[in-house]
DNA sequence: CTGTTAGCGCATTCAT
DNA sequence: ATGAATGCGCTAACAG
């Protein structure tokens, strides 16, 4: 299928010199005569020569590629923090190696393979919502090759992780519902397995308390972030003999569904029931009526992840830090509530 | 930085076997003794060996890796798309390398040349706005690694290439228009360089014609699908002395962006306006109005493009086929028109 | 069934 | 300033 691709052999032939003195041509080695560069390179455009990343990531130790492993990528979200990530890899001269696992464990384990078998310097790491075992992870660290986890972080593993203000957030979300007069506050939370559920539900859980709300077990739903099953979720609510007055969403993505479901049952939003998500995806101000959502600087959040690990890759493994970096969140208030 | 990764050399020291035993047991070689093939993998287990991607990829013709160079995936269209196209790269044994150029020509050049690097077997493209250069994509082409467009595909290139029914579309959603009333329907087109905005535009025009609506250069405006420009065409659009009552987009992004623009000044929709889009992208349905749209099968897109790319890899140069493949689209009838 | 050898394309010693 | 030789990890051809 393929023709012969154009080598520095082909170049130094050619030229009727070494392979050695192309090689140090092409790469910007001082020792080499300004004609004989000019003559390499000359034909190296003309015979579009294109370095072979496979000799290169074979000799040296370095592959000078990134992964990132994301859960999914169709909502907004991971797409944006992929781009702040590209961004700063390419300003290193790192590629990035995006891939998807549709929030498959299954997937996930075997794109991490390969990962490893593409010899990526490092790994960015946001988890499915249902991974629980991190060994496919943990022989990143043990092999020495970093990682760094964003949003969807692994408890278990002392690695650089970026989250952002969940608790924080999802405190000021719930006080400012309460402040409106919410008194029935439910929350659509997300899969025990993540702890992003579990920051955004203590937030949840201190504004209440603080207020000297009781909270109420009936009103706290887990699932699984699959949104075909918000409706069963939201209608649970909507059929509650004490109907809440107020839900508060793991995610924008749950909040604007939840916010469809509502509307289709002929409730008002906001005067029945309040809603307030997290993140401010782009589409949270387009919807009717505009979503209350925490901001999440999502991009951000992808820039400081690969800068966490473009350090870590300088560093000898007995070097390495763990820190946690926690990036702000602002609560944006619209019609929802 | 990294350790000593596992090599099948060390599998074969450890056990007192040579290397080439322990790659036929590894790659399931048929001969290899049973006994033998068990411990080689039960070590290379242990071992957490993982082979080396850029040994193989220099070994072999096939890196049994495929690129697909996308201009942006902050809308969900493309992300769609490319989780078609990695279904089927899957399925067939092949890794997808996924490269956005932020609708820059150079960017798209630079990433063409990194997918060069990685010795792709064959590459998916849907161009950036800017790009009416080929050079950097008909390298491909000579080298002997086939293309398939898709979406925004260059005419220029006898190649394979996926699009949908554009003017069958964006005819059905003008007639739809004509059908609804609507006397004055203005068109917020493309670049012209994509020549998906001529054929929208010709299926816009051909329904004019049909219905002996005389089209009006005023009402037609072409610009670069960057969104906060939306905002100076609409604007132009809605303080013209003869106020169009309809207006067709290119796509949804942009058709969202107008219904917003529209909103803002007060107008309503659909009742002093119309807004169409093209696409049917997930969030058409949640804003408000809820948006007329042309359905488009995205993630089919993909599969549909990685079908015909690997069919070509399995092709020699002389036998390559250029088939267009146009897929169907749907008019979605909603509240903004 | 298994071992030996060669070579993919390149950067990097070590010579000259 | 240049050339020759080496090896990265692996598979395939050849030899037993």
């Amino acid at each position: 299928m393929k023709n012969h691709q154009t080598t520095i052999f082909d170049i130094a032939r050619e030229l009727g010199i070494s392979k050695s003195t192309v090689s140090r041509a092409l790469t910007g080695h001082p020792n080499v005569h300004a004609s004989t560069r000019e003559k390499v390179l000359k034909l190296a455009g003309d015979l579009e020569y294109q370095r072979n990343m496979y000799s290169i990531g074979l000799m040296k130790k370095r592959s000078h590629t990134i992964g990132i492993l994301v859960p999914e990528f169709t909502r907004s979200f991971f797409p944006q923090v992929i781009i702040g990530a590209q961004e700063r890899a390419k300003e290193a001269g790192y590629n990035l190696i995006i891939a998807q696992s549709d929030e498959s464990y299954e997937t996930e384990v075997a794109n991490a393979k390969v990962m490893l078998a593409y010899q990526v310097d490092g790994l960015l790491v946001s988890m499915t919502r249902e991974t629980n075992n991190f060994d496919h992870l943990k022989i990143f660290q043990r092999k020495g090759i970093p990682i760094v986890f964003f949003n969807r972080v692994c408890d278990e593993m002392i690695v650089p992780k970026v989250i952002v203000e969940d608790y924080e957030g999802a405190y000021a979300a719930v006080q400012h519902l309460i402040d409106r007069g919410r008194k029935r506050i439910a929350h659509l939370s997300g899969p025990e397995s993540l702890s992003i559920s579990h920051r955004r539900k203590s937030g949840y859980m201190d504004a209440l308390k603080k207020n000297n709300i009781q909270a109420d077990n009936d009103l706290i739903v887990h699932y699984d972030l699959s949104l075909p099953k918000v409706k069963i979720y939201v209608n649970y609510f909507l059929t509650l003999p004490d109907r809440p007055d107020a839900i508060f969403c793991i995610n924008d993505p749950t909040a604007i569904e939840t916010i469809r479901i509502i509307k289709e049952s002929g409730l008002r939003i906001p005067e029945d029931i309040a809603v307030v998500g997290f993140s401010n995806d782009y589409v949270s101000h387009l919807i009717e009526p505009p979503l209350t959502t925490v901001e999440q600087p999502i991009s951000e959040m992808g820039r400081t992840a690969a800068d966490l690990l473009l350090k870590q890759i300088e560093l000898s493994v007995e070097q390495w830090k763990a820190p946690t970096v926690v990036l702000k969140t602002k609560l944006i208030v619209r019609n929802s509530s």
